[in-house]
DNA sequence: GCCGTTTTCGGCCCGACTGTTTTCAGTCG
C-alpha cells in the first residue's frame, strides 16, 4: 500500500531516469505532470481508483493509471523496478547538484563512470571534469560550489518534513499505556525553520518498555543508540531522533531543559543562581536554607513563575530579549492560528495552482475561514502559465460569479505580479489598478549586486498600486541562498510606503526570515502571512507562517490578515 | 505518455541565462 505522496515520488524517480536515458522530453513531463497531480490531489485516491476516474484527473492517461493503481495496491512497480536497475543508485544525488541536470549526469555517468558525488568531486579536483566535451572550466567549479553547498546543509531538514515526522512519532509514544506524558522538544518545538534532529521528551515510570516501542518503530532505519534513558534512532528519511526517557516529577524541567536554546538555558540558569536557585534537566533547587530545597513544578508554567517570570513560548527561546521581557512581564502576546481569518496569495489553475478557485474557496472555507485573495502569476512568468490582461477580465468575471454564489466568503482579486528587472512592475498601472490587490515579487535575474536588487525592489515598493512584497529574498531553504539583498533598507521602505510584508508560509521559503521580523515591528510595518498555495492541501501552509511569525514576536495586531474582510478593503483602498 | 470542436496523429510553454561555443545545448523557473 502506498499513499499518493509515495506514489508521486516513485514516479518523478522514474521520470528522472528516463531523463538521464534520453527518452522522449515529453513523456517525461507526463510522468512529472501526473506526479504534480497526484501531490494536488483532495479528493481520496482509493475512491478514485475504485470508481475508475482516475483516467479522469489532469494528465492520467491509460497508462499512468495502471501505475498508479499497481503502486497504490501493491506498493511496487514491475516497470519501476525493471528501469531502476539501469541506471547507478548515486546519480541521483548528482542530480541534486545545481546546474547539473539530466544531460550532464549522463556525460558523467558514461564518459568518466561517475556515479556518486564523492566520485564527482574527486573528477573536479583532478581536472578532469573540464575537459568533457559541453563541460569547461567554469562549470566544473560551479559544479565544486554546488557540492559544498549540498554538504554545507546535509543533515539539515526542513521543519515541515521533520514536524510530520515528529508527530506520528509522537503520537505512537503518547498511545504507550506506561507513557504519562510526552512532547517534541528542541529546535523542532521552537519551530525553527529547518531542524538537525527531533528530539522527543517522555514521562514514564517504565523506561525501558517505551525505550523498546521506540527502536523498533517501523519508521526506524538504523538504532544507534539504545540505552535506558536515551535512544537515538535513525529514520529512514535521514533524520536522527533521541527519545529520553524521564519521571513525570522530572519531566517540566526535562522539556524545558531541552527545548532550549542553549543559549537561553545558559541565560536562565545563571539568572536562577542569582535568585539563590539551582537549575538543571532534572529539577529546581532552593538555595536559600542550609540544605538544597527540591522547588516542584508541575508543568513548565510554574518553573517559569518560581523564576519570578510569566510563561515564554518556545518559539521565542532563542535568549534574544525574551528572558528579560518576560521578568517584566512585557512579553507580546504572540498571535495564534485562531486569529487569521482569511488567507491572500493563492494560485489557482490560471497559472500553475493545481486546482480551481472554486475549489481553493471551498478549501479556505473549510479551514474556518472568511475571505481569500487569488493572486496568480503575471503575464511575464510564461512559464507558469501567467495571466495575460485579456486572461484577467476573464477571471475576473470568474470570480465575480462565485463571489454572488458563495454564502460567507469573499473572494479578492488579487495577482502576484513580477517585479521586472529595472524594478518597473509587469502589466503597467492600468492593468494593476484593476485588482483589489497586488503582490509583487523577484522571480528572475537573481543575481543582480546587492545595491542593484535593493533598487530594483524598493523602486517596485514605491508603485502606488502595490500592497503587499512576496516573499522577500527568494530564498528556497536547504536549496538556494536568497539573493543578495539590504534587507533593512528594504523593511525602512515597506513601512514609509504602506507595504505589507510577506511571511511567505511555504515551508521551503518562509521568508522573510523571523530574525528580520523585530526590526519590521519596531519600524511600524505592517506584515502578512500568506501561504503561497498552489493547491488546496497547500493553504493549511499559513500555519508555518503563523509560527514563523510567533518567532518574530509578532501579536495578531502586527498581522493584516487577522482583520476581517471589510477591514482588509478599507486597508487596501488607502492608498 | 497524454490529449482532442484543427481529434487517433502529431504536437506538447517558453524565454532568460550561462557557459560553451562560433550558433547552440543545458538548466532553470
Amino acid at each position: 500500500m502506498m499513499n499518493k505522496n509515495e506514489i508521486a515520488a516513485v514516479l518523478v524517480e522514474i521520470a528522472e531516469i528516463l531523463e538521464i536515458k534520453g527518452e522522449n522530453p515529453f513523456k517525461v513531463r507526463a510522468y512529472y505532470n501526473a506526479a504534480r497531480t497526484l501531490e494536488g490531489l483532495t479528493e481520496d485516491l482509493s475512491a478514485l481508483i475504485q470508481s475508475k476516474q482516475l483516467t479522469e484527473l489532469p494528465g492520467i492517461g491509460k497508462n499512468l493509471a495502471d501505475h498508479i493503481i499497481e503502486l497504490h495496491q501493491t506498493g511496487k512497480l514491475k516497470e519501476y523496478d525493471k528501469i531502476i536497475k539501469s541506471v547507478p543508485e548515486g546519480i541521483f544525488e548528482i542530480l541534486k547538484i545545481p546546474g547539473v541536470g539530466p544531460k550532464k549526469v549522463r556525460v558523467l555517468w558514461e564518459k568518466l563512470g561517475i556515479t556518486s558525488i564523492l566520485h564527482l568531486e574527486q573528477a573536479c579536483h583532478q581536472g578532469r571534469v573540464a575537459h568533457l566535451e559541453g563541460f569547461g572550466e567554469k562549470t566544473q567549479s560551479k559544479i565544486l560550489e554546488g557540492i559544498a553547498q549540498i554538504e554545507k546543509h546535509s543533515g539539515q531538514f526542513l521543519y515541515a518534513v521533520a514536524d510530520d515526522l515528529a508527530q506520528t512519532i509522537l503520537k505512537k509514544l503518547e498511545k504507550h499505556p506506561k507513557v504519562e506524558r510526552a512532547s517534541i522538544a528542541g529546535s523542532l518545538r521552537r519551530c525553527k525553520e529547518v531542524v538537525k534532529d527531533i528530539d522527543i521528551v517522555a514521562a514514564t515510570e517504565d523506561p525501558k518498555k517505551v525505550m523498546d516501542l521506540f527502536v523498533k518503530l517501523p519508521e526506524v532505519e538504523k538504532v544507534i543508540a539504545h540505552g535506558e534513558t536515551k535512544s537515538t534512532i535513525l529514520l529512514k528519511l535521514g533524520i536522527q531522533a533521541d527519545l529520553r526517557c524521564v519521571s513525570d516529577k522530572e519531566f517540566p524541567y526535562a522539556l524545558h531543559h531541552f527545548t532550549g536554546s542553549k543559549e537561553h538555558n545558559v541565560a536562565l540558569r545563571s539568572l536562577a543562581q542569582d535568585k539563590k536557585m539551582k537549575m538543571n534537566e532534572y529539577c529546581l533547587f532552593d538555595l536559600k536554607g542550609k540544605t538544597e530545597k527540591l522547588i516542584p513544578c508541575k508543568d513548565e508554567n510554574e518553573i517559569f513563575a518560581k523564576l519570578g517570570m510569566e510563561y515564554i513560548p518556545p518559539e521565542i527561546r532563542e535568549n534574544m530579549g525574551e528572558i528579560e521581557a518576560a521578568q517584566k512581564h512585557k512579553l507580546p502576546k504572540l498571535i495564534e492560528s485562531k486569529d487569521v481569518r482569511g488567507l491572500l496569495h493563492c494560485h489557482s489553475t490560471w497559472s500553475d495552482g493545481t486546482a480551481s478557485i472554486e475549489r481553493m474557496a471551498e478549501g479556505v472555507k473549510a479551514l474556518g475561514f472568511e475571505y481569500i485573495g487569488v493572486a496568480d502569476h503575471s503575464a511575464v512568468a510564461k512559464y507558469a502559465n501567467g495571466l495575460t490582461p485579456e486572461r484577467v477580465k476573464e477571471q475576473f468575471k470568474e470570480i465575480d460569479a462565485l463571489n454572488k454564489k458563495l454564502k460567507g466568503l469573499h473572494i479578492f482579486k488579487g495577482i502576484e505580479a513580477d517585479i521586472l528587472p529595472d524594478g518597473e512592475v509587469d502589466m503597467g498601472e492600468k492593468v494593476l489598478n484593476s485588482f483589489d490587490y497586488v503582490v509583487v515579487s523577484v522571480h528572475s535575474k537573481f543575481n543582480l549586486t546587492s545595491a542593484e536588487m535593493t533598487k530594483r525592489v524598493i523602486k517596485a515598493i514605491k508603485n502606488k498600486y502595490v500592497h503587499i512584497l512576496g516573499h522577500m529574498t527568494g530564498r528556497l531553504l536547504l536549496r538556494r541562498e536568497g539573493f543578495a539583498l539590504d534587507i533593512k533598507a528594504v523593511i525602512d521602505a515597506c513601512a514609509d510606503y504602506g507595504v505589507a510584508i510577506e511571511i511567505n508560509a511555504n515551508p521551503l521559503r518562509l521568508d522573510i526570515d523571523w530574525r528580520h521580523i523585530p526590526y519590521a515591528k519596531e519600524k511600524k510595518a505592517m506584515l502578512i502571512i500568506n501561504p503561497d498555495a498552489h493547491s488546496v492541501s497547500g493553504l493549511e501552509d499559513y500555519e508555518y507562517g503563523v509560527s514563523i511569525a510567533r518567532k518574530g514576536w509578532l501579536t495578531a495586531d502586527d498581522i493584516l490578515n487577522t482583520r476581517s474582510a471589510l477591514e482588509i478593503m478599507k486597508w487596501l483602498k488607502r492608498k
